[in-house]
DNA sequence: GATGTACTGGTACGCTCGTACTAGTACATC
DNA sequence: GATGTACTAGTACGAGCGTACCAGTACATC
């Protein structure tokens, strides 16, 4: 049962089920991650993805199941992205300029900042989508602890965490200087020779 | 035919114009810590106040004013905390120990987090409001200067930002040693023995 | 005691929303 | 080519919203 697809860019329009539902979910991702949860709405969602009000209910029986549907899809990339850290940071031992690096060529693509924002800001408003939101935070502690103990992965992801929410608020982010500082003293392992 | 209100407590029935908006901000500043900006509502705002529909347009042209003054009313704790901080930290020098136990403490009031959070969630979702999220962030790192060079205290801000998330998105906080761990490392000078 | 006004409560309007419903339409199967 | 069905489009409905409006009511001032 070959599938066909052909050599039609997408074809959309005319009886592909699939590819419509695809469009209505990213559609109501794009405008998640744009206009946050709150504004969500069927009417919004069916504009964006060029089709009917009706096929937005046609497909998700409730508008909930519509937006945690685009929220699985924005914590999937996520997990793309983790995976691409990971492997960075496994080409380089764990070396905290590294690290500093990726956190900071993060900051610069404000896409992927406010797409992650958009998910712990859901989780917040509906406490259900928790384990969603904690994809990142608890996949970034796993990655890290490759290279160093749990708590210090632990608090690499918390300082990680902090400079998200930074970006978000402030015009400028944090310059690389800082980042690298921050993540060193952070993975420094603690001196004892005091005491 | 007197009313006889008799022994009421505060007299807010009738006649009281200032109690009565003072009542309807507290209502809205409340509703916005529990539920969200999002869910902010004339009716609710009303019932919460226990004051009619009619009174909350009447003292507020709008919605949006409403609000803002509920959050400005926030913000304004959060002035009050910070100087707190600052006399206790001053206190002690500026001991890493004592800056972790003033973090830990915090998180133990939920209340507390939640307020400061929700002033973060409207920020990012009306950006007019940036300003007033902001100083909280700013603040603290003003505090921190007194104590630690600017990029430390930044660096110290970002962390404690962070553990705020975290607190909202774990239903354990970081234990105090975590804390006092990470914030230990990062007070701690850069040792320049390393060329 | 009369009167102006600051305030209150109740109701109404126009809007957008989620969702349901009802015709159509085009393809698969025969 | 007939027919069943998977899908589409348009419209409708009840609810909740921000806001406006209006008739009252109690106090200050005289």
């Amino acid at each position: 049962m070959d599938v066909g697809a052909g050599s039609a860019p997408i074809e959309r329009s005319r009886r592909n089920p699939e590819g419509r539902r695809r469009a209505i979910v990213e559609a109501a991702a794009a405008l998640i991650v744009e206009d946050g949860l709150t504004d969500l709405t069927h009417r919004r969602v069916a504009a964006r993805a060029g089709v009917s009000l009706s096929a937005t209910t046609y497909y998700f029986s409730s508008l909930e199941e519509l937006s945690e549907e685009a929220l699985r899809l924005l914590a999937d990339r996520i997990d793309t992205e983790l995976a691409a850290v990971a492997e960075t940071l496994a080409a380089h031992g764990g070396d905290p300029a590294v690290l500093a690096g990726i956190l900071h060529g993060y900051l610069l693509e404000p896409m992927r900042v406010q797409a992650d924002t958009a998910l712990y800001l859901a989780a917040t408003q509906r406490p259900a989508l928790r384990p969603l939101a904690l994809r990142w935070f608890d996949g970034l502690v796993e990655v890290l602890s490759n290279h160093v103990d749990a708590g210090t992965a632990t608090a690499l992801a918390v300082y990680a965490d902090g400079v998200t929410v930074h970006a978000m608020l402030h015009d400028e982010i944090l310059d690389l200087a800082a980042i690298t500082r921050a993540v060193t003293a952070l993975m420094r392992p603690d001196d004892g020779s005091r005491r």
